[in-house]
This record gives structure tokens, sequence and C-alpha cells, in this order.
DNA sequence: GAAAGCATTGAATCAATATTCATTCTTTGT
DNA sequence: ACAAAGAATGAATATTGATTCAATGCTTTC
């Protein structure tokens, strides 16, 4: 026996993957998931396609952990964002505006993430995630229903009407074909995003507030 | 000249259109867009596969096609439901609740004009759908915006949060892996759209009527 | 019933990349 | 320095249905 795999190759080959994962997320926050090849990436990378493969299954299976990845990450900022703020509607409120504000600052990687047309794999990993967010709110309304500042209501179905109606509502803006905000509407992005938070939270509590 | 095109071809073609329109819905309607072939349809049908490609350009504009047709049918009926009612409210109410019974009567037809990912051109005409089924809901807000039964807010996005917030809580319903109503929970779904159709009201009147 | 023009057929072709794998290069332990 | 064990390479291959088109069959007109 003549080679064993060292600490010092380990940790070459965990940079080649970290490579490979960062460099798929860039060709993925430039034109989405559809139009990220195999062969960009690796090139990117500074890899041969060969060596992709040494370290996922396949695409998809490349993709849907970088769905993974960059998904948590957003997921992390809502739940953070639900920490913050004097009372469970604010702390909802908070965490609303992070999602929308997030995903209108990043419209490609939004797009890919919320509403591109992707393969069964990778589907999957957002209906995962789609779950993952809507368990956060659920979980905030039920303290406010407990708290007694939100009505009854089934918290798992409201929570999922909050994901859809950020998200639908996004759509539109997010939509590749037409990113471009039109002239003389410089700073919708903020009444876009009030008006949304201002739905999800009437929807919730049944107030004008 | 020895052969002109006679009222007698002209209705067999479009009668062989409209078969190979009827047969891929009936594909589509099994298993989606995704997983209906050309070669299938054609089979349905009773032509060759050649001849699909006299009636459409390419397999994407008859899915194009076949969208629009299914889902105007769909516009329709919440256009009409949205006839139907004293108020405005109840009105808009009624709308919701149809589009949703709707989608849960036949959920993979549901699930593919909703929900499955679709190549571009179809995805387009989903855009096309999803602004028409706001621009229902849009008039109908602001007409109860200008009787005073609804406070003043910006019809067009709040439409859009009603269609996404109906969309995303039936897509989990819907879903093709999880179609079946878990033993005990039989009448779930009329709790299910009563849930949404009380979020979506209260996310457009702040009321807890 | 014959010729001309269209429609239909379906086996063969195409296209577009993802994936493979025989070869080459690197690392390791003696 | 050498051999053993991996790792990396990337040109060649595989895949998968959609799409084409030369051959055949129907309709129509005279």
């Amino acid at each position: 026996m003549a080679y064993r795999e060292t600490e010092k190759m380990r940790q070459r080959k965990a940079e080649a993957r970290q490579r490979i994962i960062e460099c798929t997320w860039a060709c993925v926050s430039e034109g989405g998931f559809r139009s990220a090849r195999i062969t960009r990436i690796a090139a990117l990378a500074g890899v041969a396609t060969g060596t992709i493969y040494r370290h996922f299954e396949s695409r998809e299976d490349l993709f849907a952990e970088i769905f993974r990845l960059a998904t948590q990450r957003e997921v992390d900022k809502v739940a953070e964002a639900l920490t913050v703020g004097e009372s469970t509607v604010q702390r909802l409120e908070n965490a609303l505006r992070q999602f929308a504000t997030r995903a209108l600052k990043g419209p490609m990687k939004a797009w890919a993430l919320i509403a591109e047309p992707v393969d069964p794999k990778v589907e999957e990993e957002r209906l995962v995630y789609r779950k993952a967010y809507a368990s956060l709110f659920e979980q905030a309304i039920q303290d406010g229903i407990a708290e007694g500042c939100l009505p009854d209501q089934d918290a798992r179905l409201t929570s999922t009407c909050l994901v859809g109606a950020i998200s639908e509502s996004l759509v539109g803006p997010l939509s590749p074909t037409q990113t471009k905000t039109p002239p003389g509407h410089e700073n919708n992005d903020n009444d876009l995003v009030e008006t949304i938070v201002c739905f999800c939270i009437r929807g919730l509590t049944g107030t004008r507030s």
C-alpha cells in the first residue's frame, strides 16, 4: 500500500467541491438553473467536467445541493428577522419584509429559487423549503394566537397563504423577461413590499392597523 | 388544377385537430405536461405523429394551446362566479371559493395548470393567465373600493396576493406525489377552502367578518 | 378514370448536453 | 526513486424523444 488519503488531500478535494458549488451558484445567479451548463461550471471552477461527477452524482444532484444551500441561507435570514420586534405581529411583519426585500435585491437568484421551472429533484427541494418557510411563520402565528394578538386560525394553512401571497406578488417583478423598473417608478419597490406586507398582516389579524 | 380544399375536408381536418386537442388534454390530465408524449397523443387520437405537426408547430406550441384552452375555461368560471352575490365582498368570496373548489376536484389538472414546471412557452401562457385571474379580482376590488366596502389599496397588487395565496395553499394538496387525503380527514377540503377564503377576504377588508 | 394537389404516415434522423471511462497525472509510503 | 492507489482529464459516447420528409394514399376536378 503506497497511498492513503491524507488530510491535505481531503482538504484539497473539499476546496474543489467548494469551488464547484460557488461557480454553480454564480452561473445560476446569472441565468437560472436551466441555462447553467456543466461545461461552463467546470471551466469556471478550473476542473474537468468529469471531476464534477466525482463530487456529485449528477447535474440534478448538484443543482439540488446548490438549491438547498442557497435557500437555507434565505430561510435563516427569515428566521432571524422573526426574532426581532416587540410584538408577534411586528416580528411577522419584519420577517415578511425581509423575505420580500431580499428577493427584490437579487431578482435572478430569487427567481431561480422561487419561480423558475426546474427539474423534479430540484422541485422537490423547493417544496421542502416552502414548507420550511411556512413552518417558521406557522410557529409565530401559533405564538400569536396563544398570546391572543391573533384570532384563532389554522396556522399551517394561513402560513402557507403568506408564502403564496409574497411569492406570487414577487414573481412578476422578478421575472427575468421584465426585470427593469420602468422609468418614473424608481422606488416602487418599497411600496410593493409595504402593500404585500400589509395584505398579509391583515389576512392574519383581520384588522386595518 | 384538380384539387381545392373543400368544406368537407376543412371539417375533417378540424375534427382531427379537435381530437388531438382532446387527447392531449386527456394525457395532461393524467400525468401533467412533462409526461405527455407526442407518440402517445398521436396513438390516442388515431393519427400519425407527423400529422400532429401539420396542426401544431411543435410540441410546445401544442401544449401552449392546450394550456390556453384549459385555463380559459377556468378563468371563465371565476368570472362567472364573480357576478353572483349581493355585495362585492360576497362576489369575491364566491369567486375565490370557485377557484379553490374546482382545483381540488381535479387535482392533477390543477397541478398542471398552476404548479407543474413547464417549458418557457407554456410558462409564458401561465403568466398571462395569472394576470387574467388577477385582473378579474382587481376589477372587483376596485369596485369594492369605490363602493367604500373595501379600504383603499393597490388593487393590482392585492389581487396578485389573492392569486398567490390560493395557488400556494393548494399546491401542497394538489402535488401529485401526495394526492391522497389521509384517513380521518375526509371532508378537510371544505375547511381548507374556507380557511383560504377567510384569509383572503381578511387581507382585503381588514375585518374579522 | 386520370391527373393534380394535399394530407398522412412512421421509420429514420437530429439535436443538445449530460455522462462515461480509458488514459494520464499526482500523491503517498517505503 | 519506485510502485501502488487514487484523482483528474476531456474526447467520445449515450440518451431521449421531438421532429422531419420521402413515400404513399385520398380527394377533387374535368
